[in-house]
RNA sequence: GCCGAAGUGGCGCAAUGGUAGCGCAAGCGAUUUGUAAUCGCUAGGUUGGGGGUUCGAAUCCCCCCUUCGGCUCCA
């Protein structure tokens, strides 16, 4: 994010909107929160109309066979009937529930309830007893359509259901019912209840009715739900896998970086491992940014206060900026942005059309407040620094400057190894709140609109997900449990240019308004480097690898050579460590295994006379007694080839 | 910030009202070893912080901090 004001103008909680939205706002599966964590996306497909859900005595008659549908119309068909038999549990436990929505997601389903009493991990066994004997009853859903009358009487005393019911457009609504068990539901359900398949309650947490911070905080089941017992053993030991590459564990395991909560959450402290990554990371950035032709600056963190009225943070962003800090009798902030400064630099001197498109760009650090629940490891800090950059250019370079970034980045996602991310246009919604004239907002959102279709990225789009200040382009990578983090973000900002006068010379001579883009391509060095360990599971490829190799002496005789052959690979630019330690060769091999060190050599009496290293792998590949020269060469290629 | 769970030597864990232990890591010593853990010894904790109950608190109660999983919000 490099631009202002997202606080208070992203949009009522900024849901994804559009695409991923489904038709009607029923019950279960009618309304879906944000699309968000990992295995708690909603399932995409398409809406099964009533139309082609036809009602029959025991609703099964004319339905498709569960075993006709795909097998993901056929899991979220199951995932969303689990949610219903758990609701029904629940109730049965607690007459007075009240209920919210149960939708299927990505790996399973959750259920909302307003309860008496908090839910424990106890409750879960004697929740999913129910469930069973339920599912073993196999009893059919059945779908029922009333007028919306009849289902006010129907759930009087249901007040999050007679929520729902007010906001259908049709006369009638649509039920499910299975056993003495009925809910508001547009379905599709399953024929009956034997047919829910192997599923395991996980965990209870909070999460406000309609997804609004405002309205009451509801009690939420999840569930994991798959076809056969064996899948959902599979997905749970993922679960705990995922665990093992989680960045905080090896961030602490690889000596890569800490936290010192007594001292301030959310606050990166680099050790010299993860230091040693993030400056490789950091050249290569730089090094490609001169290539592209961006410039590279450096701005300060602190900024007066009437910097920050200027720019509009003062209004928009307050909540996520620090208190001020006195300096001779003035307000100073600490910069949660790195815009002001770059515009500073811009109007350092006039600027004529000749001049554009200008690219700015720092690795600029910045300091956010983040409310505390929300801070999590690297992927969210109230540190951290952007791969920064803004963009001035004529209406005429527009378009090839978004392509640009776009390109950029995903030459940087490339070079990164990373396949998977979701590409983002967030657009604007009906609502007034918006900076800039609306042909501004086409033009650019057309713009945008353009780029990624001639990428060839697949994207959705997030209406409503603009900042007021401009659309803009967002990539979000996934976390080892699959949740998203956004990094690329590409934006138009149509109000910073005109708090601060923001002019060049045009070819008739006169002052013109230059587009403004923000752009960050990793997005932060913290976010994208924890999710950078995750995707390497810490087995960085070895232009990245903080210790490329380690040489292994089989007996204290040999540590001379050792370091002689280490002393040759510094030579040659590779970065390189000599296990010195009183211990068994195996001992040595283990520990560089577990450091998840690439190369390495071992070296006794054999290679010492020929001077040779004996070279494994961190694969476990033996490569055997190879010179120092083809040491050397191979690792060179590899780290040039960055694979 | 909200809901729930949790915080015990650097890390992973045990001790559920009665003297805080174990493994790994660390330090020291011995060993000099051929592709994932050599042996021995030593040191290390006012149990996240503060208050309370009790003859006695890691354990029970209250407040705060932090972490984890969600929600909301965002790079």
């Amino acid at each position: 994010m490099a631009g202002g004001g997202a606080a208070r103008h992203a949009g009522a909680g900024g849901a994804l909107r559009g695409a991923r939205r489904r038709r009607g706002a029923l019950g279960p599966g009618g309304r879906y929160g944000r699309a968000r964590a990992g295995g708690r996306r909603p399932v995409r497909r398409p809406a099964l109309g009533p139309q082609q859900v036809h009602r029959g005595q025991e609703g099964s008659l004319m339905k498709p066979k569960l075993e006709s549908l795909s097998k993901e119309e056929r899991l979220a068909r199951m995932r969303h009937s689990a949610a219903h038999v758990m609701a029904e549990a629940v109730v049965s436990m607690f007459p007075d529930a009240k209920l919210g929505i149960g939708p299927p997601i990505d790996t399973g389903f959750y259920y909302d309830f307003d309860l008496p009493r908090p839910l424990s991990t106890e409750d879960m066994p004697v929740i999913e007893e129910k469930m069973r004997q339920r599912i073993a009853s196999d009893v059919p859903f059945v779908q029922e359509e009333i007028s919306k009358d009849e289902a006010r009487k129907l759930f009087a005393g249901q007040a999050y259901k007679l929520e729902l019911i007010e906001e259908i457009p049709d006369k009638e609504v649509t039920l499910y019912r299975h056993g003495d068990f009925v809910d508001l539901c547009q379905g599709p359900h399953v024929e009956r209840t034997g047919q829910v398949a192997a599923f395991r309650l996980l965990n209870v947490a909070g999460a406000y009715w309609r997804g609004h911070e405002r309205n009451p905080m509801l009690q939420r089941i999840y569930g994991a739900l798959f076809d056969t017992a064996e899948e959902l053993e599979a997905h749970l030991h993922q679960l705990e896998e995922a665990q093992r590459r989680d960045h905080r564990r090896l961030g602490r395991e690889l000596d890569l970086f800490s936290f010192h909560e007594e001292f301030g959450p959310g606050l990166v402290y680099w050790h010299p491992k993860g230091g040693r990554v993030r400056t490789i990371i950091e050249d290569f950035w730089r090094q490609e940014h001169y290539r592209h032709g961006y410039d590279v600056v450096y701005s300060p963190h602190i900024g007066k206060a009437t910097l920050w009225s200027t720019s509009g943070h003062l209004d928009f962003y307050t909540e996520s900026m620090y208190s001020p800090m006195d300096v001779d009798g003035q307000d100073y902030y600490l910069k949660p942005m790195n815009c002001p400064f770059h515009i500073q630099i811009y109007k350092s001197g006039l600027r004529s059309y000749r001049d554009l498109p200008i690219r700015m760009a720092e690795l600029g650090t910045v300091y956010r407040y983040e409310r505390s629940g929300v801070l999590h490891g690297l992927l969210r800090v109230r540190g951290f620094t952007q791969d920064d950059a803004h963009i001035f250019c004529r209406p005429d370079q527009v378009k090839e400057e978004i392509a640009s970034c776009v390109r950029f980045m995903t030459f940087f996602l490339n070079a990164f190894g990373f396949k998977d991310f979701h590409v983002y246009l967030s657009t604007r919604d009906a609502s007034a709140k918006y900076a800039g004239s609306l042909e501004d907002w086409d033009m650019a959102t057309g713009v945008l609109r353009e780029v990624i279709d001639e990428s060839g990225l697949p994207y959705d789009v997030d209406e409503g997900g603009a900042v007021f200040y401009g659309p803009k382009i967002d990539v979000k990578l996934l976390d080892t449990l699959g949740r998203e983090w956004q990094c690329t973000t590409v934006q138009f900002d149509f109000n910073m240019p005109e708090r601060f006068d923001v002019k060049y010379i045009g070819e008739d001579g006169r002052e013109r308004q230059p587009y403004m883009v923000h752009r960050a391509l990793l997005g932060s060095l913290e976010r994208f480097l924890g999710v950078l360990i995750e995707h390497y599971a810490g087995a960085f490829p070895l232009w990245l690898a903080p210790v490329q190799a380690l040489v292994i002496p089989i007996a204290d005789r040999h540590n001379e050579y050792a370091r002689s052959v280490a002393a040759q690979l510094a030579e040659a630019g590779l970065r390189v460590e000599v296990d010195e330690r009183s211990e068994r060769m195996q001992a040595k091999v283990r520990g560089a295994q577990l450091q998840k060190v690439p190369y390495m050599l071992i070296v006794g009496d054999k290679e010492a006379g020929a001077g040779t290293a004996s070279v494994r792998l961190r694969t476990g590949e033996d490569l055997g007694p190879m010179p120092l020269a083809n040491v050397v060469s191979r690792m060179r290629e590899e780290v040039a080839e960055k694979r």
